[in-house]
DNA sequence: GCCAACGTTGGC
DNA sequence: GCCAACGTTGGC
């Protein structure tokens, strides 16, 4: 028996590209990294809840001198623990985490295509984004839901109407 | 470097 | 459970 189905949903998530950009994505074997260092609850259960095989991703760079849409990815695996929780040198260490009561998890996120940079301003000004949960004010999230107009919108309007969240 | 905004922590 | 203090995010 297999999972029940349902329609891709949508997300965005953040990657500082000085960590992990797009371009590192789609160099790395299968064009697939682990989405290390979430460290925050409501991001962390939307991977574990949420998330599905297939979802599309818009790959957003943050924390650069020009943060935007930098490519589109999908979701490619389920979650699993994050290693560099229990790494002391890490980082992302967090030293509340056991093997065995693990806190934090990634998914795999495979990258499809780089595309052009879809600067923070721009998606500011398009109409159709003005609820968009990224741009909503205060947001710190590093992964939010995109409506599927709203990614229908970025891939037309933005984008260039091109076929995209497809791995075939 | 600044600062707004939000999340987390921990004393009570 | 409250809430002040602190830490982090992330655009500018």
């Amino acid at each position: 028996m297999t999972l029940p189905e349902r329609p891709a949903r949508y997300w965005l998530m953040k990657s500082e590209p000085d960590e992990c950009s797009i371009d590192d994505a789609l160099a790395a074997p299968g064009a697939t990294v682990p989405w290390t260092g979430v460290r925050n609850y409501q991001a962390r259960n939307f991977m574990r809840d949420e998330m599905r095989i297939g979802d599309g991703v818009l790959f957003y760079h943050s924390g650069c001198p020009e943060p935007g849409i930098a490519g589109i990815a999908r979701v490619a695996s389920g979650v699993r623990a994050d290693p560099a929780q229990f790494d002391p040198a890490s980082h992302y260490y967090d030293p509340k985490a056991t093997p065995d009561k693990p806190r934090w998890l990634l998914l795999d996120v495979q990258a499809i295509r780089k595309t052009r940079l879809v600067r923070l301003a721009e998606l500011r000004a398009h109409p159709a984004l003005a609820e968009m949960r990224v741009l909503q004010r205060g947001n710190r999230l590093s992964i939010t839901p995109v409506q599927e107009q709203e990614w229908a919108a970025i891939l037309r309007d933005c984008l260039g109407g091109k076929a995209a969240g497809q791995s075939n």
